[in-house]
DNA sequence: CCTTGAGCTAAAGTTGGCTTCAAGTTGCAG
DNA sequence: CTGCAACTTGAAGCCAACTTTAGCTCAAGG
């Protein structure tokens, strides 16, 4: 087992292509040594770091707020458990917001094939069964942020 | 109550700026009928259509893959009891997908705090309690598509 | 030593998802 | 019937997230 990967060894093993490599480390999502000849060597735990930041793009966040994550968490001072229970809690927050929007279209949908109906565009987009009123001045639909 | 909406209306309703609906309209997501003179009024289904759009979009499905799902529903036939349930069931696994990507990354954070670690580094990003093994040559993140 | 594939940088190009701008038209209140 | 906010279009501009290109250097096998 080695114990620092190239840039292509990473690339190949996170499916992620070296020019994005390099754009993260230059968006300062990732870090890499340089060997004596200028070439990127990544410790293990980049992988992970990959992983995670290509999770959290495909739920939607961008890579600003990843960034923000990352860097936040491993301070130059060790972090205080107020710290990262504090950052924890904000992702939670986010995290627990997208579930909940995803679990909601998805029982849309659900619900579609359950109550037989065949007009998605009915049930769904105009009728579906939820509490905003369609009338009203002060109606709206359930929109964070 | 009115029976349609003016662009400014439908705006105003699901906090979708103008510009965004009519953009919307050329990648054919939204469709609306016009006046005499040749202003949009929408049907009120289409505020639904609005919401469904965002909320997709904000879990990071692109505009491209809504488009579709709302395209290949109400064709010009009637779509069968098998059109709509095969879409649905197509956008189900979607959707659960990305519920299990959110939850792998919310309960990474939360083991976090549970453990009571104090280095999310180390906790989440190095060494999750995860299945995936860092070393052997087919060692792989889990990553859809 | 020489070749060749992998890596390097800076800069330019691309795509998606909009917003802004310019220049003109519509529709409702008074 | 007039005025003004709200609407129209097409084209250009913008930002994020990359990819591509050009021209170079590095590293390992023959």
């Amino acid at each position: 087992m080695q114990e620092s990967l190239t840039i292509g060894q990473l690339s190949a093993r996170s499916g992620v292509a070296s020019s994005a490599l390099r754009y993260y480390e230059r968006m300062g999502l990732l870090r890499a040594d340089r060997t004596g000849g200028n070439q990127r060597r990544y410790a293990r735990g980049e992988l992970r770091r990959v992983a995670f930041i290509r999770i959290s793009q495909q739920v939607g966040i961008s890579l600003e707020e990843i960034r923000e994550a990352l860097e936040s968490l491993p301070a130059a001072r060790t972090p205080t458990p107020e710290d990262w229970t504090q950052l924890s809690q904000l992702w939670r927050n986010r995290l627990d917001e997208k579930i909940t929007l995803l679990t909601r279209l998805r029982d849309d949908l659900d619900g579609c094939i359950g109550c037989g109906c065949l007009s998605l565009r009915r049930c769904i987009l105009s009728n579906p069964g939820d509490q905003v009123a369609d009338e009203g001045p002060g109606a709206r639909l359930a929109m964070p942020r």
